[in-house]
DNA sequence: GTACAACTAGGACTATCGTTCAAATACATG
DNA sequence: CATGTATTTGAACGATAGTCCTAGTTGTAC
């Protein structure tokens, strides 16, 4: 709450490694397990170290979970940009990063989704939770003015990806693109009715 | 898993009404503290009964998060499916559905989710959980015989649920119906592009 | 080397968890 | 009333949780 948090966030370099390794830990934990799976505990036995020093660097729970849930916002934030900034067909490259959801990324996919949900209750978590709508939205801001198409294609993003995570809907990049230019191309005559 | 589980479900008439206590009580929990929340003793407590009596009803913690869970989806299923049987606009119907996830819903709508993201680990929880799904698009059905036109809205819908139960996003039904329908009718030309 | 801060280990304290159990109570049926 | 079943209680067991504490180790600046 105060200004003393800091105090265990900044250790010294040697320290960002162990950091590191634990919130790479707690994200294998949340693949396998779910959220709820995770504690001190469970987490300094996955990362090989013992439990004091799990709470050394993240003083509590909240902590943990809030620094692996940024981790993995910001492999997403990272992925996005560079389809931002890249070349090709920006609708595409999203779909692919969609489509990833069935396939290795599903466990990813799902440990966002289950941190997203987190944070719905740790107003902590929340700022980190909007990145990849904000993100997605970025993404269609470069395709469209309209904010009503750039609010589907986000809506459209994270329901593709529900489907895939809960439903295990299919995923082939083609037909999630197809779904995507729907939502954002739509011509006035079809909104009207 | 074999037929002894039925001899707890299935006591009599007044341990149904018990029953059905418990649950709300387990809804109350989850609305208030989230899933990671509930337990035998949280509630009990708020049902104002004793910890044995609800593992006499639930003998463990899953049969009771799957009662819950089906609970809510049942309340869902019967709105959705009024909307479909009745004679206005089903579109708007289901706009202002999901718009009231702002408002007075968003408590039950935060809790749906919850389980539901519950359920990508507890298989017991997962079919219920794509009963939300399977009725949105039974709704889609009647409007277009186009599945990605129905899987668009699908997407879309529950991207908008998540966008205002996470975002605070506007919940104006007129928005949300704008959206929608920019997700089911699109032309043949905007989808190319 | 000495001193000081960063880091690590292991254990302990208290709390709460899911679940079980034997005993009590309520209720229906005879 | 008697009898059997459904319901309810209160307590308990073993397991595991978050967190804290003390002592030991490592690394670094002087």
């Amino acid at each position: 709450m105060d200004g003393e948090s800091e105090h265990i966030d900044g250790r010294k370099a040697r320290g960002n490694k162990r950091r590191a390794e634990i919130i790479d830990a707690t994200l294998a934990i949340v693949t396998r397990d779910g959220a709820a799976g995770v504690t001190h505990r469970t987490v300094a036995k996955q990362a090989g170290i013992t439990t004091s020093l799990s709470t050394y660097y993240f003083a509590t729970l909240d902590d943990l979970l809030v620094a692996a849930l940024s981790s993995v916002a910001d492999t997403y934030t990272t992925r996005i940009r560079q389809i931002i900034d890249g070349p090709g067909d920006k609708l595409r490259g999203l779909a692919e990063l969609i489509a990833e959801s069935a396939g290795p990324g599903r466990e990813r996919a799902l440990a966002e989704r289950e941190l997203s949900t987190l944070a719905a209750r740790r107003p902590a978590l929340a700022p980190v939770a909007r990145r990849w709508r904000e993100n997605v939205a970025e993404l269609a801001a470069t395709l469209t003015d309209d904010p009503e198409a750039i609010a589907a294609l986000v809506a459209a993003s994270d329901g593709l990806c529900t489907a895939i995570l809960i439903d295990n809907a299919p995923a082939d990049t083609d037909y999630v693109r197809r779904i995507l230019t729907r939502a954002i191309h739509a011509h006035r005559d079809a909104v009207v009715s």
